[in-house]
DNA sequence: ACGGTTGGTTCGGTGAATGAACTATCCTGG
DNA sequence: CCAGGATAGTTCATTCACCGAACCAACCGT
């Protein structure tokens, strides 16, 4: 676990990974919606491209596009898990945000098997619901606004 | 997510409760087994215990014992979920520990549930094991030694 | 050609982490 | 009863990471 916390343990990396899976991938979108410095940003994407959790792809002209790689998706459970016991424990309203398997409804575990039909659900199936914790302010930016839609996982934001 | 980095996800937050789970429980052991320096040990098992994630309970005289309580005892998913990621992608010889439900030899998931009867098994009736991985360096500390040692998870260091 | 967007870099200030040294309390052996 | 060790810290100077704000350079559409 060493390791792993040497790559992801650091402040903002999960956070910025989260977001990848949510469908965020460009820099001014990381930065808005999560609130980090540019130049802890910078050094974060950098370093997660470096250890191959995220790819950066060029996009048109400058906008270039930060993906997660293979490796980047398998810490789907790691996000999974630290979310459920976040709403398990601080969340009285319940989840802000549910995921079900897009093809029976039914609800993946933290290791993707899902409630209802028992499948290993893949990421890109899953879709993001608001739950009932989810709150909307009026004066949300466009990406959260985005983020509290129903939308399937992986999809980029705004394409 | 964001509330449970804000418990969670400090420098070496993690680390002490993994250590909790392989049955670490004094001050002094965590700070020799995880190199940590003191003043930050101090800090973090205090908060630790105000947000009731571990439990202080005086021992004989001065040997206070650090348990985990339910609410930390919920963080297994992620502590077992990271091990994972970390074991997938930076450990070529495999893993260093394997975990295995003590009454029928499964190894049980990220969710618990035990790969051959299906059962979810408490994590204190999961045996922690040797792994392909371990190395066992001869100048290993005594803690080291212990949970090289195929024990029960939970289950004090020398009690 | 020009203003806006994007994706950064630079900078000074602040707070946290680090390692080493020091301390106070309790327990045990003699 | 006293000495010494174990335990659980505290203190301190240095180093490092994070922060917010300002600056900048390439590219785009008009």
């Amino acid at each position: 676990m060493v390791r792993a916390l040497e790559i992801v343990g650091e402040r903002w990396s999960l956070l910025i990974i989260r977001d990848a899976f949510f469908g965020i991938r460009r820099f001014t979108d990381f930065s808005s919606h999560l609130g980090i410095p540019r130049a802890v940003l910078t050094e974060r994407l950098e370093f997660l491209v470096s250890e191959d959790v995220l790819a950066r792809t060029p996009g048109s002209g400058r906008r270039f596009e930060y993906e997660l790689t293979a490796k980047g998706l398998d810490l789907w459970p790691v996000v999974r898990s630290l979310t459920e016991w976040g709403d398990a424990h601080y969340a009285p309203q319940g989840p802000r945000r549910v995921f079900t398997h897009a093809d029976c409804g039914g609800q993946p575990d933290a290791t993707r098997r899902c409630s209802r039909c028992g499948e290993t659900v893949p990421v890109a199936a899953m879709l993001m619901e608001p739950g009932p914790g989810m709150v909307t302010s009026p004066k949300a930016d466009p990406i959260s606004a985005a983020l509290a839609e129903r939308r399937p996982l992986l999809q980029p934001v705004e394409p």
